[in-house]
DNA sequence: GAGCCTGTTCGGGC
DNA sequence: GGCCCGAACAGGCT
């Protein structure tokens, strides 16, 4: 389930693997998230190269290798990245895997919506495209006069698709988008324009409160959120509402599966 | 066996 | 131009 704060988890298996120097043990190009990444260019690019530092960015991920080579990361729905004992046998859908003399990190994606890319940079420094990815709602720069402009000229959209815009709010994803729309109380089918002031700096609080403890919680261990989120109880029908105890409404709002409270959103 | 799905992209249409 | 929707991608799970 990679948004945000379980992006960040993946990464840290890789990221433990820092300093140590690698091999392509495996690597598996005809599968649609690696047919970007030529197998030749990888292997001379990551071959006895020692990963340096690891990256994140809402779902995206970037892992810095000597000489200047970078491997963007990116888990779809399903992808995920393991770091195992360097003798673990491959399994069926271990696309790439990495070897040391103690980790193999491999990534892992059986339906194939995920992505991995090589960069290489001129002297080491991050790529420029990395640099200049817009602000996460968690971080500092993501300032409520940033999030009031986002807002700017889009009376028409549906509230809950706007969510979902990565390049508006990279990381969040649909459980989160359904977690700070019910902790904002608002109906995920509302218009932007429709929103008032109240409502809007709610939506900002909202956005940042739940993505810095999604990171905080989900991030550090892989921990479910408490009861008190929408997060325990929106994965299937019959949930109850934490707040209302009322029963929880699943619909398609924005093309996705969206799980509301229709008592406490409106 | 049918239906559902935590992501992204693309084409069509308003 | 902006934004919507639906389809497509592919496999695991219920």
């Amino acid at each position: 389930m990679p948004e945000l704060a379980e992006v960040f988890f993946h990464s840290s298996h890789w990221k433990a693997a820092c300093g140590e120097r690698f091999d392509v043990a495996w690597f598996h190009s005809q599968p649609r998230c690696c047919r970007e990444l030529d197998a030749a260019t990888l292997v001379a690019s990551i071959d006895s190269a020692q990963l340096l530092s690891g990256y994140t960015h809402g779902k995206r991920m970037l892992f810095a290798f000597s000489g200047n080579r970078f491997l963007e990361v990116h888990l779809g729905m399903t992808g995920s990245l393991h770091r195992l004992q360097p003798d673990h046998e491959e399994l069926k859908h271990d696309h790439l895997a990495l070897r040391s003399s103690r980790s193999l990190l491999v990534f892992r994606d059986p339906r194939q919506f995920g992505r991995l890319a090589l960069h290489e940079t001129d002297d080491g420094e991050l790529p420029g495209w990395w640099k200049d990815l817009p602000p996460q709602p968690h971080d500092r720069a993501f300032t409520r006069k940033r999030f009031h402009l986002l807002l700017q000229r889009r009376d028409k959209a549906i509230v809950k698709s706007l969510l979902l815009q990565q390049e508006l709010f990279p990381g969040v994803g649909n459980w989160m988008a359904d977690e700070i729309l019910w902790r904002a109380r608002l109906k995920p089918d509302r218009r932007l324009g429709t929103l008032k002031d109240a409502e809007r700096n709610a939506l900002f609080k909202e956005l940042r409160w739940v993505c810095r403890e999604a990171l905080r919680i989900i991030g550090k261990d892989y921990s479910d959120p408490p009861k008190q989120w929408l997060f325990t109880h929106r994965w299937r029908d019959g949930g109850i509402c934490p707040v209302s105890g009322v029963p929880l409404r699943r619909d398609t709002i924005g093309g996705r599966t969206t799980c509301w409270s229709p008592e406490v959103q409106l």
